[in-house]
DNA sequence: TGACTATATTCAATTATGCTCATATAATAT
DNA sequence: ATATTATATGAGCATAATTGAATATAGTCA
């Protein structure tokens, strides 16, 4: 059943923060790794997982993979989107996750930037 | 994560039934497993982990126990609510499941006429 | 070309989930 | 009390999900 499948997606906390995240900009992998603060592979499987049931999509620009929500999904799912921006404003993880998100936007950093080195430098986000 | 547990528990196919199915009568485990087609043991369970989360609550009487909606969850989850029987209507599980317990709300059947050998002639629902 | 970077994928280990069968518990009925 | 019924729970198994570490792939840049 599809709707199971999609709720066993959102039946993750890290998959969660991932599309709250994404509510607020696209991102590439990278990204998301040093915002969230979880692994590279981690980070690519959840996303793999989130694309398998078209909650967000992408588009590769050079080497970079840039992700998105999918305008689709929410359009198809308008009240469960509703539903977890409301729940989403309210979250502990969520709101310590937007804070990063400002402290990164306001750091000018872009995917470009994010280069071994950096990365270290922002580990501590 | 409170909300990943949600969504978790309604990640199953057959929890998610149960759930429609409740939307449309209060029922005992045996009625659940009769409409559902599903194990007694198993009805028990999936409606254990419902009842861990809140989505469902019970009464007991006699040595029945019902289980219903709970209208609390419904209440602080409205627009997911919303969402699920928006839903619900186009899933084929779901419109079969309907179709049974139409059936079995004419047959005139309660939960005190379930014996053994009632269940027998029913399984065929 | 070769070195580097971003992302995806594989492997292995661990943990969680769902199911069945059998048994436990508790209420009812005789 | 004993037998019966409704529901819950435990044990065991098979399968799926999650994670880190390592490796593969593919694009970029010098």
């Amino acid at each position: 059943m599809n709707l199971a499948e999609i709720f066993k997606v959102l039946g993750d906390e890290t998959r969660l923060r991932i599309i709250h995240l994404l509510g607020w900009q696209e991102c590439c992998v990278g990204e998301i790794e040093i915002i969230l603060g979880i692994s590279q592979s981690n980070a690519s499987r959840h996303l793999n997982r989130l694309k398998q049931v078209q909650v967000i999509t992408f588009n590769k620009e050079a080497q970079w993979v840039y992700y998105r929500l999918n305008q689709q999904f929410i359009a198809e799912n308008k009240l469960l989107y509703q539903y977890l921006k409301g729940k989403f404003k309210d979250l502990p993880e969520c709101k310590r996750d937007l804070q990063r998100v400002k402290k990164y936007k306001s750091s000018g950093l872009t995917c470009q930037d994010l280069r071994e080195k950096t990365k270290q430098k922002n580990r501590g986000l």
